[in-house]
DNA sequence: TCTGGCATTGTACTTTTGGACAGGTAAAGG
DNA sequence: CCTTTACCTGTCCAAAAGTACAATGCCAGA
């Protein structure tokens, strides 16, 4: 278990080191050795000094690695907190974090949590809501659906062929197609792809034009 | 710091048990006593035997108590999820996690971090940037999308059939193929549904399995 | 008991999709 | 000028998806 800042400087700030001791620099992601890369443990990515358009693909980059990366911005934002977390990120705080935050949130990151400023957590709950407020009323029709129909259609949504889903449920291919022939019917798509965008609640090219 | 469980029963299960063997249990929260109420440490809260009309009045006056509250149920739901969390909730789990996940669970939220399943985190960020228009967010290896492929990806993310997409660009569907075939190479899918869902960043079959 | 819905499967057929192989053009850069 | 890259297209083929028509067995409710 080992934490690993990525800061530009390349030098661990007072507080890193102060929350943990054993953490190391890094000035690069490419500069990381073999060791830390197989090791376990939080990185964090310092993107203060980092020019706007650099760190999406640093995010990116660090989350490739398999480890927790939280990452660390000098003035937090919403729609950069959306994109980090989205991108595969797991925290998002402020560099100057104290060094019983950044305990705390290592803590939380590596045992699969999610950890952001509790106000912006706020915020992101209260747009979810808003967001599958309004929709769920679309997943209405699926109750139309047998419940042998739902198991097709759930599998349909998380990109499953006719001979996986036939494999899952033990039937017969032709079987699938004949529940899917129903699905589409009873929920008014033409193919799987419709079905499955609209199992997840996503608006699809006709049912927007 | 104490684990309480609030669950109709009030009988603590084999697995909570052995997560947490000074854990205690309660069938009502207005059972709690003083004691519990002033300690520290989380709040787990079973609504899988519970009515569907009963379950957002508990979560809220479990959450009113100022620990933090791990919502456990029996079948996992999106939307319930959301409102859950929304309503004060730090943890959304299945009844029958196992004692090691319960473990990490308590750690994250007791740490100020947000535990669910990670499926369903990834929905949950999915949606927000839906839901705040942030199209910057567009990730993962979509660079290497050439302007003309990520036009065609973006359809399909749709719903679009070749022949639509053909006739939106203005090219053959022979085009649309070639370039799909390209778009499925570079993003490693294997077919437009796992395409569609890729683009909405939504897991899919092969990526959780 | 009869009826209707559900689940299942079959054969046969059409459409859609995706891949293999083989080109052609146009723009950008060394 | 030559190479690379993106873009576009063609033919051929195979697999997957989807539809049409038909049939069987089960089970619950009228």
């Amino acid at each position: 278990m080992s934490r690993v800042f990525i800061t530009p400087t390349g030098i661990l700030r007072e507080r890193w080191r102060e929350a943990f001791p054993a953490a190391r620099a890094a000035a690069k992601i490419a500069r990381l050795t073999e060791k830390v890369l197989t090791d376990t443990g939080s990185l964090w990515l310092d993107t203060a000094q980092l020019p706007e358009q650099l760190r999406m693909p640093r995010v990116i980059a660090a989350c490739a690695l398999g480890r927790p990366v939280v990452v660390m911005v000098g003035v937090p934002a919403e729609g950069e907190a959306h994109a980090f977390l989205n991108a595969g990120a797991v925290g998002y705080c402020h560099v100057e974090a104290t060094p019983e935050q950044l305990q705390e949130i290592a803590t939380v990151v590596e045992h699969g949590g999610l950890w952001m400023p509790p106000a912006l957590l706020q915020r992101f709950l209260a747009l979810t809501t808003r967001a599958t407020g309004s929709q769920m009323t679309q997943v209405q029709p699926l109750n139309e659906l047998t419940s042998r129909e739902l198991m097709v259609a759930e599998q349909v949504a998380k990109g499953a062929s006719n001979r996986e889903i036939a494999e899952i449920l033990s039937i017969t291919e032709r079987t699938v197609k004949a529940h899917l022939s129903a699905i589409f019917e009873k929920l008014q798509v033409r193919d799987r792809v419709q079905l499955a965008l609209k199992m997840n609640n996503i608006p699809t090219y006709h049912t927007v034009n």
